[in-house]
DNA sequence: GTCTATATTTCGATAGAC
DNA sequence: GTCTATCGAAATATAGAC
């Protein structure tokens, strides 16, 4: 199915200090977890701003006053879920190396992101409807900004040395995978990923594949 | 150009009566249209909770107090802005009959949206960025919603009486319509309309035709 | 039509007890 | 780790003068 288990990764932020960290007995999940969870699904559903911290407090069953116990600030919050994207598609991207992409590499860019993309799609689209609030922390922080998956593509894409023609084809697949899993997710309830991904490259092929 | 006069159409929400509606000499432009020009800015760029009263105010010279002589709440300017949607793509979407849609007709009713969403494309852009705020206004008079575009494109997608393999070649047609005016309008600055609109039905007719 | 001034609410965040 | 209580800021919205 499509539509659930998006947090397969119990690994969050690797490396950061979170309460209870030392604490290895599985008995209890954390609660640094748990806001995240509950944070991901509010905010994707209500934005960002949309969202208060009494919300969130409240559908844990805390108060907000401890949510601070667990992380800075509200923005800590979007922060350590935008973490999880950042890791995503590097090794993918790496692989393109410095000279102008063709659509053949493209194609096989692609193909890797979908896999990646399934099993993350909740964090994807929280990035896609607050997009605002996201650029307000980048802007802060824009050093490895850079590097963010949805940044690079579009620096690729727009690349002057590489043909319109085939620009426009590589926006387009971008465009082909994302809807297959925004719009898609909604509308293809009940079909397996698998086999959504097929039907998925063979439209990329088509797009791409001359 | 893909990136500027997205003001084409003067008239808005006809049929409302706003200050000045009587006054007929163009000798200074409404102020009501003025506030939905820089509120469209603003809440693109920064998003509708990010954005406050106080700063549409601002840029345009007056007070915040003056802006509820032209619209009686905040909700309003985007309600506003929102209905300039609404007529989109109507037309087009009649055509299409209670039939299931075949992948010709998809086709022909994208070729008839790429034309009239060049035009819109600041409008369609706030609404992508917006959506949980629109939602909230969607959900108290969701009445017409079902005639709005992008639903009537979800409800047609998921019509379990087209083949699925069908079904994702439609989406993916729609992720290329959008995708070549989103992240395109930014990669492909400089490129004219014209030229894009024939390179994107290339691209449209690789997906969906056969 | 636009202003000054203010009412009202809500939010993010902190202090300190337990 | 979570609570109660509260602060200060900022937001939407209103009242009434000009």
């Amino acid at each position: 199915m499509i539509q659930n288990q998006m947090e397969a990764d119990p690994s969050d932020a690797p490396g950061e200090v979170g309460p209870g960290a030392g604490t290895s007995d599985g008995h209890r999940a954390d609660t640094r977890q748990r806001i995240l969870d509950v944070a991901l699904d509010l905010f994707t559903e209500q934005g960002y701003d949309g969202t208060s911290l009494r919300q969130i407090a409240e559908r844990l069953g805390i108060t907000k006053a401890a949510l601070y116990y667990h992380f800075q600030s509200k923005e800590d919050i979007l922060l350590a879920l935008h973490m999880r994207l950042h890791e995503f598609g590097r090794e993918s991207l790496r692989q393109l190396g410095d000279e102008p992409v063709t659509l053949k590499l493209w194609g096989e860019l692609l193909d890797d992101l979908i896999d990646q993309m399934l099993p993350q799609r909740k964090i994807l689209l929280l990035h896609q409807r607050n997009e605002a609030a996201l650029e307000k922390i980048h802007s802060r922080d824009h050093a490895a900004e850079n590097e963010f998956i949805f940044n690079r593509l579009r620096t690729v894409v727009s690349d002057p040395n590489i043909a319109l023609g085939d620009r426009v084809r590589m926006t387009a697949a971008v465009g082909v995978v994302f809807s297959g899993l925004f719009l898609g997710g909604e509308a293809f309830v009940g079909v397996s990923d698998e086999e959504l991904r097929t039907l998925l490259r063979q439209v990329l092929h088509d797009v791409l594949g001359r």
